[in-house]
DNA sequence: ACTAGGATGTGTACGGCGTTCACATGAGAA
DNA sequence: TTCTCATGTGAACGCCGTACACATCCTAGT
């Protein structure tokens, strides 16, 4: 039945269907994402997302680059330029401590298949890589800042993935911060103490 | 229409979901896991598999305890006892190649929510766990293995996640090889160079 | 040997989903 | 004013997860 209290045309459902589906992510996580369930917060029609989105991968990409813009303003916030190992002990904790915030958000971001085509979502997570580079650069000025960005990436990456299963404690936001300022720094002070090689 | 050519009672009907999951995952990834699909395969109506299992969460938990098994496995046959950092360089390439040759396997295991009241994907966990807690007393045997071992799993899970997602170039094994062990390397030769504390 | 209970199947049903397609409506350009 | 295109709707299809009533067979007890 046609409803008397909206227009025909919505005028910007391209956008509402993504507010809808970033809502319904964090209220029922992934299993609540659903095209219909996001028609039925746009009020609109089942099928008048298609119009927009090509199928229903096309709109989690599409809330998944936001979600990257998101994580990498929310580095930058928490530390414009990290200088010390302490420092990138801060930005790891802040970086796991987004994943718990929005754990369905990030599950989309990096945990579901990814189109490497997709440009936004390529150009998004270049942003997150460009900021870990100079997080490497800034705390670690004559190192190999390539390969190193990587293992400063994948460290903090894992440490946030740990805790978002549940695999390392996740209860309070101090065990969140005992553990990866533990770890972080275990970690840098390893490499002195390593078994030399045979 | 009961099928002739086939008993009535199935005989082992658990262990037949739980393989024809597993044949399933690996042929169609997570999308084509479905519980119909799998008493298709199975040879069974569609709510047999409820009479093993209490839902779909349930075999894909079980189908994760195998994944945590084959991987503490795989990894135990690649490297029984590490005790260099080229050692455990080689274990990190053996856990991003498992999680890059069972990818579908490797995101039930760890990317999805998961049940901690679950014994027996915790204990498989364990398994995983404890084979990580060893690397890191045979490479850094006079390091806080605990803190260390958080971040030496943390290490070779985040490269694992973003070679399976893309965010790292998985196209060869040359190249994953390559890449996990200058990420390995850089960050053990880090330390030392590390800005020191203001 | 028979019976009964329990384990384990089947079939039906419901409500949800993703997606396609034909048609309806309205906005904007010519 | 008309026409085309963008953008909606409604119907339909096939799939899914799950619940429930009933059917079948296996095993234990008498």
């Amino acid at each position: 039945m046609t409803r008397t209290d909206a227009p025909y045309h919505h005028g910007d459902l391209r956008a509402a269907c993504l507010r809808a589906a970033r809502e319904l992510l964090e209220e029922d996580g992934g299993a609540g994402l659903s095209l219909r369930a996001v028609a039925r917060r746009a009020g609109v029609s089942a099928t008048a997302p298609y119009r927009h989105y090509a199928d229903r991968d096309a709109l989690v990409s599409a809330v998944a680059a936001e979600g990257y813009a998101e994580l990498a303003g929310h580095l930058a916030a928490a530390h414009p330029s990290p200088r010390t190992p302490e420092d990138l002990a801060r930005v790891a904790v802040a970086y796991v401590r987004f994943a718990l915030e929005h754990p369905a958000m990030f599950r989309v971001m990096f945990a579901e298949p990814c189109d490497p085509t997709d440009e936004e979502r390529v150009a998004a997570t270049a942003a997150v890589r460009e900021y870990v580079r100079d997080v490497v650069h800034g705390v670690f000025p004559r190192s190999d800042a390539e390969a190193l960005s990587v293992a400063v990436w994948a460290v903090v990456h894992g440490l946030a993935f740990l805790h978002l299963d549940g695999k390392l404690d996740a209860s309070t936001p101090e065990a969140v911060s005992r553990q990866v300022h533990a770890a972080v720094h275990a970690l840098l002070d390893a490499g002195p103490v390593a078994r030399p090689a045979d």
